[in-house]
This record gives C-alpha cells, sequence and structure tokens, in this order.
RNA sequence: GGACUCAUAGCUCAGUUGGUUAGAGCGUCGCCCUCACAUGGCGAAGGCCGUAGGUUCAAGUCCUACUGAGUCCACCA
C-alpha cells in the first residue's frame, strides 16, 4: 500500500504521474473514422518565452477542455510547439553577442543564424518542460516549431500563393520602423501609448517677404528639413489666398508651396499644416496627391543625415531640442503648447516607433478580410464572450494593408530571388521570381546570377498557417484531412489582431474553411492592483513557485475558479487549490483506509435506488445534478462556474455531510458500495481541472482499470436526480444547524447531550425523523428525541424549526427565557415583514392579472406557508411560559 | 475622437431568459487538535446591489443619463 500521508505529498505525485502518461503515450491522437475528431491548437508560446501566469492560465484552459473531451469519447489532439519569434529571438542572441563587443553584422548572417539555432536547440523548450510540469496533455512527440523544415515550406508556399493571385506586392510606403531593431513593423506591432508631449508652433516666412508668415503647429519639428509644403483646408477662408504661393522654409532656406487638402483639420493647431510626405503617413498621401518631393532626414537607427544639415548626426530627439533652440533664436518659434497624444512604439523593445519611408513587402488584406469577416458574421466562428465578435469585426472592417517584411535574420526568409543579370535582360529582370524553392536560373535571361531578397518575413505571417501547417499543409493527408477544421481556440484578447483574425483569414484562403469552430478569449492575469503581471514591473508570481510550493493541481484550480474575468492574483489565492487537493486526498485517505471490499463493482447506476436510504438518494442525486451542470458549464466555457460545482459538492455536500453521516453506518449493506460509487464518479468528474491528485488516488483503489485520464465520464442519469431527497435532506441539514447553532448559542459543551422535541404536521415529516433518526442523534448530539402531532407545554426551551418541522430543546437552568423570547419575536417580526409585501402583492390586481399563473400560485402557497409559520412560532412562544 | 468592460459583504467575485427573505471563498469574531483532513470542523457578525431617473404587476438583473475604475481601436500634425 501507498503511504497514505494526510498531506498530499504533491511533489512525488506530480512527477509521477507526468512522467507516467508521456512515457504510456496517452495523449496522443490517431485518425480513428469510428470516433469524432476534437482538436485544439496550442497558442505556440515563443522560445525566448519562460512560463508565466498567462500561459499557466492559457493552458489550464486548453487542458481542461481536451482532457474532457477526451473523456467523452472523442479523438483529442492537442497539438503543442513552439513560435519562432522572429524580432524577440534575436533580440536576444544580439545581447548575447553584445556581451562580446559584436553586433550580428561583425559575424555575419550565416554564423549569426548557426548561434541563434544553437541557443534555440539548448532553450527553446524550456516552456515545453513547463506545460507537461503542469500536466498539460498535448500529443508531445508532435511537438511543432515554426521554423521546421516542412512548416518553412508551408510559409513559402503561402507567400508564392497569395504572389500569384496578386495579393502580395513590394513598394515604398511609410511604415512603421523600429531604429533599435532596425526593422520595419507592421501597423499591429506598433504600440500605442499617450506622451505628454508639446506642440510646437512655427512660423514659415513667405518667400520674399520674410515679415509674413504663416504659423504652423507640428509635434515634431526635428523633421522640419524634410518638409516639402505647407498644407491648408481647401475650405479654410483664412488661407484663401495664399494657397500656391511659396514659403520659404527655415533652416534650410527651401522654397515650399502651400498646398490645399482636405485632410487638414482647419480646427487645430493654427489650421496650416507642415507636409512631411517621408515622415509622416498623412504627409505622405499628401505628397502623393500633389506629387511633392520625398526627402527622408533620418537614417534608419534614427540618427539625421545629410539631408538634416546642420542637424546632422544628431538623434532625432536631441535634434528635436536643437532645431527649436536654433528657431527660438531665430525669433521664428511663436510658442510651445503641452500636448498629450498617442505614440507608437515597438512591441518588442518599446522604442518610439519612427514612421518611415522604405520599400517593404505588403499583402492586400481586403480581399482576405472578405470571407474572414462572414465566417464570424455568419456565426461560422463564434466568440466566447461574445462581446469580442465586434471588436473583431471592428477590425476586419477597417482592415489596411500588412506590411510582411522584417530586415531581421531569424526568421523565413522571402522566397523572392532578383536576377542581378549579365547587364543585357535589365528590364525583364525586373520582375522578381517569386518561387517556393530556389530557382536554378533566371527564367528571363537565363543567368544564374541570381539574388534572394534580403529580409525575412514577419513571425505573424508563419504562425497564421499554424492549425493546418502543423498539420504538414500544403502537402495532402489523412490527419490534415481529420483533424482540420480544428475546434476551439484558446487565447488573451491581445492576440485577437496579431493570430486570431490572420488565422482565420489564412484558414479560408489556403485551406478553404474556417480554421476552429470557437473562440474562447480568457482575462488578462494582473496583481492585485490591477495591473498586468510583468517582470519588469516585478510583480509578476511565478507559476513555478507555485508548483513547488502548492503543487500543479493548486495552481491550476486556484488560477481556474478566479477566471471569470480578469484575474487578481496574489500568492495567497493559491491556498484555496491546495486546501482542496488536500482535501480531495483526505477524503480519500477516510475511504480507502476503511473500505473492505475495494475491488468490489460500485458502479453507482446499478444500484437498486428505491431501497435506499435519504443520504444514498441525496448524495447520488447532488452527484449527477452537479455532473450535468458540469458539463454543461465545460462546453459553454464557463471553468470557474464548473470549478465552483465541483468545489461545493464535493466538500459541501460530500464530505461534510455524507461522509459525516455514513461514519456511523460504514459497515451496513451498500454503504461502502455507494460512497465507493460516488467517489470514483467524483475523481472522474474532477480529473480535468487538478489531474494529478485524482491519478493518484484512482492509482490506489481502480488501477485495474486503467489510468484515469483514459476513462469515460460520468454518464448522465437523471432517474437518480432526486428532487424530494434533495428537499428532504435540506431539512435534516438544516435541523441540525440549528441545533448546533442553538448549542452555540448557549454555549453548551459538545460532550452534553440534548433532548429534542419535534412538532410534526404530516405523517411524511414523521416519517422523515423517524427513519432519520439516528442522523440527528449523531450530528445534532442528541440524547433523546420525541416527535408530537402536537405542541405540549415545554419550559424552558430553545425553539427551532425547517421545513415544516418545529423543534424545542429544553434547556432548563442554562437558558434565558427571556432572551430566547426576543429571539424569537425577532424572527416573527423577520416573517411578517415578508408576509405583509406578499399579501400586498397578492391583492394588487394587476399581478394577479399580468403575472405568469404559476408565479402566483407560488406565492399563494408561499403566503399561506408563512401564515402558518408565524402561527406556530406565535403559539410555540406561549409554551416558553 | 470611436468602441467595449466593470461597479453587489472589509477583500475577490457568483447571481442563468426580470419572479421567494441577494450567495460563496478569503478575512474578522467565538468554540473545538472529535480516531480523513487545523491546508481541518462547528457557529456568528457583516449588503439602500455606484448615483439619479425610467420601463414593468415585479428590477441586483432591462433602458437612459451621470460618476468612478479599466481595456482596445484611431492618420488632429
Amino acid at each position: 500500500m501507498i503511504e497514505l500521508s494526510p498531506r498530499f505529498n504533491f511533489k512525488e505525485v506530480d512527477e509521477k504521474w507526468s512522467r507516467y502518461w508521456e512515457e504510456q503515450n496517452l495523449f496522443h491522437a490517431a485518425v480513428n473514422p469510428a470516433k469524432k475528431p476534437y482538436t485544439i491548437v496550442i497558442p505556440p508560446p515563443n522560445v525566448t518565452g519562460i512560463l508565466h501566469m498567462g500561459h499557466a492560465l492559457n493552458n489550464t484552459l486548453q487542458d481542461i477542455m481536451i482532457r474532457y473531451k477526451r473523456m467523452c469519447g472523442f479523438e483529442v489532439l492537442w497539438m503543442p510547439g513552439t513560435d519562432h519569434a522572429g524580432i524577440a529571438t534575436q533580440n536576444v542572441v544580439e545581447r548575447q553577442i553584445a556581451k562580446e563587443g559584436k553586433t550580428r553584422h561583425d559575424i555575419g548572417r550565416e554564423e549569426f543564424l548557426t548561434r541563434l539555432w544553437a541557443w534555440k536547440e539548448e532553450y527553446g523548450d524550456t516552456i515545453i518542460r513547463q506545460l507537461k510540469k503542469m500536466g498539460a496533455s498535448c500529443d508531445w512527440p508532435r511537438t511543432r516549431f515554426t521554423m521546421d523544415e516542412d512548416y518553412s515550406m508551408a510559409v513559402r508556399a503561402g507567400f508564392v500563393s497569395l504572389y500569384k493571385k496578386g495579393l502580395i506586392y513590394r513598394g515604398e510606403y511609410i511604415i512603421n520602423w523600429c531604429p533599435r531593431c532596425l526593422t520595419a513593423l507592421s501597423d499591429e506591432e506598433a504600440e500605442h501609448r499617450e506622451i505628454q508631449g508639446n506642440l510646437y508652433y512655427i512660423r514659415y516666412p513667405f518667400q520674399g517677404n520674410a515679415r509674413e508668415y504663416i504659423t504652423v503647429a507640428t509635434t515634431r519639428p526635428e523633421t522640419m528639413l524634410g518638409d516639402t509644403a505647407v498644407a491648408v483646408n481647401p475650405k479654410d477662408k483664412r488661407f484663401k489666398n495664399f494657397v500656391g504661393k511659396t514659403l520659404l522654409l527655415p533652416l534650410a532656406e527651401r522654397e515650399i508651396p502651400i498646398i490645399a487638402d482636405p485632410l487638414v483639420d482647419s480646427k487645430f493647431g493654427t489650421g496650416a499644416v507642415k507636409v512631411t510626405p517621408a515622415h509622416d503617413p498623412n504627409d505622405f498621401e499628401m505628397g502623393r496627391r500633389h506629387h511633392l518631393e520625398f526627402i527622408s532626414v533620418m537614417h534608419p537607427n534614427a540618427v539625421l543625415n545629410e539631408k538634416a544639415g546642420e542637424f546632422e548626426g544628431m538623434d532625432r530627439f536631441e535634434a528635436r531640442e536643437s532645431v527649436v533652440e536654433t528657431l527660438t533664436e531665430l525669433k521664428l518659434l511663436e510658442k510651445v503648447e503641452p500636448h498629450t497624444h498617442a505614440v507608437g512604439h515597438c512591441y518588442r523593445c518599446h522604442t518610439v516607433v519612427e514612421p518611415y519611408l522604405s520599400r517593404q513587402w505588403f499583402v492586400k488584406m481586403k480581399p482576405l478580410a472578405k470571407p474572414a469577416r462572414e465566417a464570424v458574421k455568419t456565426g461560422k466562428i463564434k466568440f466566447y464572450p461574445p462581446r469580442w465578435t465586434k471588436v473583431y469585426l471592428n477590425w476586419m472592417d477597417n482592415i489596411r494593408d500588412w506590411c510582411i517584411s522584417r530586415q531581421i535574420w531569424w526568421g523565413h526568409r522571402i522566397p523572392v530571388w532578383y536576377c542581378v543579370g549579365d547587364g543585357h535582360c535589365q528590364l525583364a529582370c525586373k520582375e522578381p521570381i517569386v518561387s517556393e524553392t530556389p530557382p536554378k536560373a533566371c527564367p528571363h535571361c537565363g543567368s544564374s546570377n541570381l539574388k534572394q531578397d534580403e529580409d525575412v518575413v514577419d513571425t505573424w505571417f508563419s504562425s497564421w498557417l499554424w492549425p493546418f501547417a502543423t498539420l504538414h499543409w500544403p502537402e495532402t493527408n489523412k490527419d490534415l484531412e481529420y483533424f482540420y477544421p480544428t475546434a476551439s481556440l484558446f487565447t488573451a484578447p491581445e492576440i485577437i489582431f496579431f493570430w486570431v483574425a490572420r488565422m482565420i483569414m489564412a484558414g479560408m484562403e489556403f485551406m478553404g474553411d474556417i480554421p476552429f469552430s470557437d473562440v474562447y478569449i480568457h482575462g488578462t492575469v494582473r496583481d492585485t492592483k490591477g495591473r498586468k503581471m510583468s517582470k519588469s514591473l516585478g510583480n509578476a508570481i511565478d507559476p513555478l513557485e507555485i508548483i513547488h510550493e502548492y503543487g500543479a493541481d493548486a495552481l491550476r484550480f486556484s488560477l481556474i475558479i478566479n477566471s471569470g474575468q480578469d484575474l487578481f492574483i496574489s500568492k495567497e489565492k493559491f491556498e484555496i487549490g491546495r486546501n482542496f487537493a488536500n482535501k480531495i486526498w483526505n477524503a480519500s485517505r477516510l475511504i480507502l483506509l476503511r473500505v473492505d471490499r475495494p475491488n468490489a463493482d460500485f458502479a453507482i447506476e446499478k444500484i437498486n435506488r428505491k431501497e435506499l436510504d435519504l443520504p444514498s438518494r441525496w448524495i447520488i442525486s447532488r452527484f449527477f445534478s452537479t455532473r450535468d451542470k458540469v458539463s454543461s458549464a465545460i462546453e459553454r466555457y464557463r471553468f470557474s462556474e464548473a470549478e465552483s460545482l465541483i468545489y461545493d459538492f464535493f466538500w459541501g455536500n460530500f464530505c461534510d455531510w455524507y461522509l459525516e453521516i455514513i461514519k456511523d453506518s460504514w459497515h451496513e449493506a451498500g454503504v461502502q458500495q455507494i460512497a465507493l460509487g460516488v467517489f470514483e464518479n467524483t475523481l472522474k468528474m474532477t480529473h480535468p481541472f487538478m489531474p494529478f491528485v485524482t491519478e493518484e488516488i484512482w492509482s490506489q483503489f481502480r488501477k485495474e482499470k486503467g489510468a484515469l485520464c483514459v476513462q469515460a465520464w460520468p454518464a448522465s442519469n437523471k432517474k437518480c436526480i432526486n428532487k424530494k431527497a434533495e428537499e428532504d435532506m435540506q431539512t435534516m441539514i438544516d435541523l441540525i444547524a440549528s441545533i448546533r447553532h442553538t448549542r452555540t448559542q448557549w454555549s453548551i459543551a459538545p460532550s452534553e447531550r440534548l433532548r429534542c422535541h419535534f412538532v410534526v404536521r404530516s405523517p411524511e415529516d414523521r416519517a422523515l425523523l423517524e427513519t432519520n433518526r439516528g442522523i440527528l442523534m449523531n450530528l445534532g448530539r442528541l440524547g433523546d428525541i420525541r416527535i408530537d402531532e402536537k405542541w405540549t407545554p415545554v419550559k424552558d426551551a430553545a425553539l427551532i424549526h425547517a421545513g415544516s418541522i418545529q423543534c424545542a430543546i429544553p434547556l432548563a437552568e442554562i437558558i434565558d427565557v427571556e432572551k430566547e423570547k426576543k429571539r424569537i419575536w425577532n424572527q416573527i417580526k423577520d416573517q411578517e415583514k415578508a408576509l405583509e409585501g406578499l399579501a400586498r402583492r397578492l391583492q394588487n390586481k394587476d399581478f394577479l392579472r399580468k403575472a405568469p399563473q404559476e408565479i402566483v400560485e407560488k406565492e399563494k402557497s408561499r403566503l399561506t406557508d408563512l401564515e402558518v409559520k408565524v402561527g406556530e412560532l406565535k403559539r410555540s412562544i406561549g409554551r416558553l411560559e
């Protein structure tokens, strides 16, 4: 027999079972025509990642669903894997190299990539190991990586396919540029944050008349050397006569025209705006419309270039101050106003993003968005909670083209080659060669002097293929056919645009079908002050530390019970999970250490229900109603609700009452059978939430049935749900609670046995008390009970009631009759108040006419109940005299 | 500027499509180390359901406005 200590030894147990599950390959999924598939693809964590609370929550949710569906008989595939995380990973290795005093350019692309792969080999599956510790039941041998050989093939295939359809193009536009990472970013990768800045009012004098000027307002004076116009709104009367005239750009002493463009808001600033087409997306638009010159005044690292004249060599922020200073000296700075505005920041390094003119690859999004939008609009894909639908649709409706090229080295290199050629086919060779595999020669001139595009694609351009590329698309195969589309996707709200929306687009485009039918968006893990948990804030709680101190089950349970919305987590919150695991453990000790025939068949559905006593009927009924509610909650993605149901049932019903009751009838026929049957099924029901403790206990008495994680989920059994039994038992519980309350109130020693005089109004009540006499005696610690149909005088007694049963507990010598009377009077007052309201309602004609009949009936019977109760109380109080 | 979420016990939250006297956990206060569990047991105290209107026979629940907290989106430089 395994050691059964009063403490659940999670350390040994966690380790033992995660090893066992993996060794037995119990989570492997294979095409099985006899079963329905159920697939979830894991949101692939970054290879740079280490497990944080967000991962813990995300993966626990998935694991609950996966384990539940597996037990329900689906062929379950939980596809694991990791994401190469282009910029993030490159940054890590760049920092490593920086310690050696080198940059990636010093060691070269090839060597740098070797270093990156080496890093990935060493650290890349850290998070996978951590997920296993949490009990995640993925099909681990399938673990994929977004830069696996055939996954890379899928990325190239996707690129080529879109290019051939004209949905990928290359061009020079203003994009978000990170001057630190030295790469382009997509719009989503630029995080907007409010910045306290200034609005500078600068005078631009007219050409030939330095005393006349137009004042423009700008937040970024450092870009003014790149100005090629000043724009006003065409409807703005103030400037009507100036349009077409020429100004002299200060500092540069360059002539620039005044143009009229509807983009200008005449209410903002002075109504006149400097136009810098190479440094602002709006200005870029205007520049195109008015055929302005595009002057870029910055190097890629945001240091001003030779176009900036005297400011060359300065960093952009340094240059801003310097420009302002110079303008002040020239008396061209009219005023400075504080101004808060949203500024884009690199989502990887938080550097302020520079709107930068450069040549990049883009995906045309509108054609892809259309079917993706429809899939959600028509309900083929549903969001849980549904409010995210609107967020998604709104993004789809305002979609803009996606800049997918990145000037980094870690990633999928763009599958495009340019003919450097021999010179004589220059024209034809301007057409790039787009191909899944490296071309041997230029199709136009035959030259083999080809050069591949230096850039790689956005990481999300690979992860948007995740639901099918993990199943080896574009190859067709049985797995892909069987497991795609997947069932549900679990993710955080901030990933909706990056990933969810794009996966839907990719699914529709490449597979012609939705990638998943449900999207469950869970809350964000925060600290108790509501701040997002992050390493840099130092407020993060390490899930591994929780696993170490409280166990994986405790981590899982505690997270999920708090997961109704955003989670506000402190370390103490994990105690609830630890305590619950320990409670389950100790309940198992009680049962397993006492059971005589552990191997008998204890299936509760086979038990003859008619002959059962009340506690048995009650616990069986409670189990099956809980089971149905838990199933329904899981199906509706209400995981915290499911956990509360299990917690309340197991602790509040099974342990607090049922186990206490059967302690005294342990050897009676059928008792152990029911206790074990309910316990066994409760373990199954709890397993998806707390896999370790349940599997361990299971193995102690159900080993011959195989592992718990592959058992069948308890079947629903409506016949076992017995409302009457639940009500009767509730009456018993209420009576016992009242007796206990009386004990506490009058400070009666636990050893003192009390007498109870029950007064019943029906033979049913009498039968209830008589058949459950033992329970009352034991749990109420009674010495004797008496059951009457009518009140007989009882001197100096405490009065209690439950359901339609009244009870007097004689407490001569102890009781303060006046105090007890006052207590009862207070009760009567409360009841009368309710009675009054009820009576008033029942006299209301509108209520009688308009309310549903069943409600009226219910209220009527409630009224009589209350009247009787008040009458009883009033009469009983007389007995105290 | 637009959209969204939240506001219920000291704290963290439940509260299904409106329908008994609004619940739980933690914390607090009593009493118990009773032979599964002190990570436990029993009991108690604690709420004008953010404010003001409205709809309804009936509102914590639906509508409007306001206040406070938070999130996302956005090309007013």
